[in-house]
DNA sequence: ACAAGTATGCACCTTTTTGTAAGTGCCCCA
DNA sequence: TGGGGCACTTACAAAAAGGTGCATACTTGT
C-alpha cells in the first residue's frame, strides 16, 4: 500500500514548510480536511454541481424543467439527485408551491451564492484561456485515446 | 430520453435570457462548451488534480516523492496518472533530472499557475465556511448512507 | 379521450474513475 | 546481503458516477 490505509488518519499534511506560501490562502491543519481547498472541493465535485450553482447564480430562482433546459445535456436523474445534494448541503433552497401540476423552483441560498462567486474566476480561467483549453482537447480527442 | 441523445450535439444553451448575469463572467455559445466554466471543469475535474496544483503553486517544485507525502491518501497510481494529464495539458511541467537514483520534480507552467490562482477563492470559501462544511459532513457520515 | 407537460422516484445497467497490491531497475547504507 | 528509498508501471478490482427508461398523479390543451 502506498497511501495511509485507515480513512480515520488523523494526521495533517501540514503544508510545505519552504518559502511560505506566495498567494495562498491555504490553511493547514483543519478538522478532516487537507485545506480549504479540500474541504470545498467534497462539496462542489460533482458533474454538474458547479454548473448548477453558476446557473443559478445567473438569473432569478429557477423552476425544474428550466434549469433542465438550460443545462443541456443533464439528465433528470443527474439534476434531480445533485440539487437535492446541494439542497441538503444547504447550498441550494427549494421551494415547492404544492400546486396541482407540480411547480418547484430553486434558488441559492446565501452561502450557495457565496460558493457561486468563488466559482467565478474559474469561470473567467476557463473563458480567457478558450485556446489553450481547445487545443487540448483537441489533443485529447483528435489522436487516439493514449493521451488520457 | 431526457438529454441529447447525439453527443455532437452543435446547438449551444444560449444562457439564461432572464435578468443579464449579475457578476456572471460567463460567455455564452463557445467552441463545445457551455461556459467558461465548463471549460475549466473538463481540466480539473479530477480528484486530485486542484489539490496537486494548488500545492505546486505553493512551495516551488517539487520532487514526486515529496508530493506523495504532501498530498496525504494519494497513491502513486493517482498521483503518476494525474501528474501526467495535467502535464499534457500544459499546466505542469515534469523536470527529469535523468540521475542515476530517479530524480524528477514538478512544478506549475504559466497556465498551470494562472489556473492555481483561480482556485484560491475556492480554497478561501473553504476556510471560510468550514464550520458549515463540517456540518455537512457530519451529517453525510453520521446518520445512514442516505444522504449521499 | 388522448397526448403532453410538470417534478420527481426507481430499477437496472454501462462507463468512468479510483484504489490496491504487486513489481521494476537502480542505488545507498549498515 | 538484506532493507530501504526513488520514480514509476501494470494488472486487477471496487466503487462511484452517470445514463435509460418506465412510472406516478394530476392538469391542460385539442
Amino acid at each position: 500500500m502506498t497511501a495511509s490505509k485507515t480513512k480515520t488518519d488523523p494526521s495533517v499534511p501540514s503544508p510545505p514548510p519552504q518559502t511560505a506560501s506566495p498567494e495562498g490562502t491555504c490553511t493547514p491543519t483543519l478538522p478532516g480536511f487537507t485545506c480549504g481547498l479540500d474541504a470545498t472541493l467534497r462539496i462542489i465535485a460533482a458533474k454538474w454541481k458547479p454548473l448548477i450553482l453558476y446557473f443559478l447564480a445567473q438569473g432569478g430562482p429557477y423552476r425544474y424543467g428550466e434549469l433542465r433546459r438550460a443545462i443541456r445535456d443533464v439528465s433528470d436523474k443527474m439534476l434531480i439527485q445533485q440539487l437535492k445534494e446541494l439542497e441538503s448541503d444547504g447550498l441550494v433552497k427549494r421551494t415547492d408551491y404544492k400546486e396541482i401540476p407540480p411547480r418547484v423552483d430553486y434558488s441559492l441560498t446565501p452561502l450557495g451564492h457565496s460558493l457561486a462567486e468563488a466559482l467565478v474566476p474559474l469561470c473567467s480561467w476557463g473563458t480567457e484561456h478558450m485556446d489553450e483549453v481547445s487545443r487540448v482537447f483537441a489533443k485529447r480527442e483528435g489522436w487516439g485515446a493514449k493521451g488520457r
